[in-house]
DNA sequence: ATTTGTGCAAATCGTTTGCATCTGA
DNA sequence: TCAGATGCAAACGATTTGCACAAAT
């Protein structure tokens, strides 16, 4: 999988792979993901992580998912679809393609071509 | 305006208040709108203006706009559309509501409320 | 007079970088 | 061997905060 996208399999790179897709349709941060290698005593840098779920975002192994103006979590679902975010939790949940349809498309300025869409649905408990 | 929604309309508050509003439409990160009032020799410090777009964006006046993981624009434009974000540029320009409709609405988990709906179409010059 | 806002500088947070050291091919 | 990866600590950029001073009501 590593070698696929041209990334050397070092240490760290497979055990953090290992993690990322243990199990599926996970959102991690950075952090997150340092604190789950460390607690299993699998010794990486903080840098490293950076560096690593960039590089892995950049080769398409991830999707990047940006919250507000500050977080940023990594999916490992990396298929089209769209997100919930739970307010009070700070928590990032897919929303099955199926459940959404964007109806009319815009049309783009002209010369430009679509990067991505991201539809986030920020939610919050009820009161 | 400040009075309706119960912000003492201080010297800055009004200046602040004044530039935002004098074209519709505008989308603006802290660090603009600062250089903005300076350059108008308007002195108004950084704090202030955060702590200003911070309060105005929590009353209603203005809306949030977070890119990627990092900067954060403020609209004033708050009525219900989504956004282009012209990734060359790092621009954000409105999509008419008309342009754009989103189908089918996914159901909520239960207990929660939408907050927002956050569309945002990232685009690039074709290549 | 009392409350609220302002400015400055220092603090914070998430993230990136420089550089010496290691490691995989 | 040697390009490329890692770790550390320092650097960063955007934003927030503590606190003394100033301005609104």
């Amino acid at each position: 999988m590593l070698r696929n996208v041209g990334l050397r399999p070092t240490r760290q790179r497979v055990a953090l792979a290992k993690l990322l897709y243990a199990h599926s349709d996970r959102h991690l941060t950075a952090e997150m993901l340092y604190m789950e290698a460390t607690n299993q005593n699998l010794p990486v840098s903080l840098a490293t992580i950076y560096n690593t779920l960039n590089q892995f975002a950049r080769m398409g192994l991830l999707r990047e998912v940006g919250v507000d103006g500050s977080l940023t979590y990594f999916d490992t679902n990396t298929s089209n679809h769209h997100h919930f975010f739970v307010e009070d939790k700070n928590e990032i949940r897919d929303i099955p393609t199926t459940d959404i349809v964007i109806g009319k498309m815009a049309e783009l300025p002209d010369g430009y071509e679509i990067a991505r869409v991201d539809l986030m649905i920020r939610i919050r408990r009820k009161r």
